[in-house]
DNA sequence: CTGAAAGCGCTTACAG
DNA sequence: CTGAAAGCGCTTACAG
């Protein structure tokens, strides 16, 4: 019933290769031939097939995405990244998630070792870096887009700096005269946890390192517990927004008032980060640019320049609001 | 480079017919000859390339999914919704977003013309819907993600319940006894903005009504104003999270206490909602289940059951946190 | 400048 | 139970 390349050739009374011809406009064609087969094309509103055109070329020009979880805050911004970056190279994108389980992962390397995809971006919890270097080297071209600092990804990738972050909180908050950090961190078997509290250091040593998950609820109990503990702080450094936030809560609730009594600096930069009371000083991670990078790096190497050995690194950078 | 079917076949000294017959498990295959080609197959590692299957076959099993932005707070919810649905049933996920302005509708429209995907789903700025609706005229099957209250989208749609939800804020307002509510509402452009003071008047008339755009900032001037205009209101509906947020630091700015003062109740529950101080009651959109519901409507209609014409219509909810 | 033919890697009547 | 052949809708040497 759809209109084919065949019907296009019959009706101009041409070949199907003519037709090909003035559709991938490469080869010269009589200019009154071509003129009469634009306009059978037109009037029958054909358009080729992508899924023939990708066989008889053997390319896809599409591009898969995995992402363990799309619902997080930033992953908005790697996606919108990666999805402007491969659009207008005029490559379609294909999403995966992880959100089912051990099954979603069985049906990503599928997809793609049947091959629905020229090549491979990931952002890839550590226990599933096996599956997606396999499918590396079984011919897929793989750029990583790393979010949470793996020591030896083995395959190109794309990362920020988290050592340069936590240095850069560190001197901020030295710069605006604090001497006695609250350094709130996220779980440690996170490689940027320790990158993040390395680079800190170096500026302010703290006077207090604990640990949590990477949510609100971690910064409001740390900093209850700080605050019952008697310790005697006068800045916060929060390993993400989100503990910050709810470090800011907590001391709201306790009467410091922040930045005066206590200056805070969180890491990410989400859009949330100037909606909170005070707005958040806070380092930012360019997830858009990781995302839009990492695609870049990809496209050039099906378009046949070499993938990078080790990391491309886009540094972060710190966004000073009004919490220190 | 890549193994064939017809690889297999030799190896196993049958025919493509044969192996393709073992690998679809449908008609009978002589066991011992099945045996041997399942062992053929795994020794090459062998995976059908998916773009012939679909060529052959005549269907992509493919869904696209089209979204202004990938980067709004609730989009991710919607987009996991999707995901799971979809790929549960074997399908793979196509992303598509109008980020790039025209540039990106036309390579969207380009490639469901070319028929990358069996059917699609989309979330539609009003100005779009045009685009898409000339797509399904041409035989695409559409199920839209109404985000918006769009009258009458002529396609079949998921939507919520706008104007229940506002019931729901303006009863819960007056069961804790309030009577002036100030109501900040969204761009009145979206259907959603009518549907939702509609039912909240049912409910509730309320003092004032301020409109504004979905932001947090708006949530903040519009309490500012009506405080400095010396308006008496002991309740704030706000139409979205964002202008929650807002609301309740202008509150807290101008010394207002929540919820004694003045209860304020917002729309969507975003993440956010829970960490705001006090945690926000709102009124939850079931983001995730309509992006599946969306999901499994076109999934049955492309396993055949008919689309339906109308919206189908999941409610929304109201989740009391301290806020009101 | 143009076309017949082979090929991309599968599936599916059809015949045996 | 099995295979030869045609077909899905394109592209691309090859020959003219």
């Amino acid at each position: 019933m759809p209109v084919t390349i065949s019907d296009v050739a019959r009706q101009a009374g041409v070949s199907k290769t003519t037709v090909s011809r003035v559709l991938n406009a490469g080869a010269d064609v009589d200019a009154a031939t071509a003129a009469r087969v634009r306009e059978v094309i037109a009037a029958l509103g054909y358009v080729p097939r992508l899924g023939a055109v990708q066989l008889a070329r053997g390319r896809s020009r599409t591009v898969a995405m995995f992402a363990p979880s799309v619902t997080w805050p930033w992953m908005g911004e790697v996606l919108q990244g990666v999805a402007d970056t491969v659009e207008a190279a005029g490559y379609a994108l294909m999403l995966f998630t992880s959100g089912g389980g051990p099954a979603s992962m069985a049906h990503f390397t599928a997809q793609v070792s049947a091959r629905v995809c020229d090549g491979l971006l990931a952002i890839v919890p550590e226990r599933c870096l096996p599956a997606v270097a396999e499918l590396a080297r079984r011919g897929t071209p793989v750029v990583l887009i790393d979010d949470h600092g793996h020591r030896r990804p083995a395959l190109p990738s794309v990362g920020t700096t988290n050592r340069a972050g936590g240095a850069q909180a560190g001197a901020h908050l030295r710069a605006v005269g604090r001497s006695r950090p609250l350094v709130i961190t996220g779980p440690p078997r996170f490689g940027c946890v320790g990158q993040r509290l390395e680079g800190f250091r170096e500026q302010l040593p703290p006077t207090l390192v604990l640990e949590g998950e990477f949510t609100e609820r971690t910064g409001r109990d740390a900093v209850e517990h700080a605050l019952a503990q008697g310790v005697d702080f006068d800045a916060v450094f929060a390993h993400n927004d989100q503990i910050a936030a709810g470090a800011l809560r907590a001391l709201r609730a306790a009467g410091r008032t922040v930045p005066d009594d206590v200056a805070v600096v969180g890491f990410d930069d989400l859009p949330m980060a100037r909606s909170t009371d005070p707005a958040l000083t806070t380092v930012r991670q360019p997830m858009r640019e990781m995302g839009g990078a990492a695609a870049s790096l990809l496209l050039a190497g099906l378009g046949g320049t070499p993938l990078p050995d080790g990391s491309l690194v886009i540094p972060t950078d710190l966004v000073v609001r009004d919490s220190a």
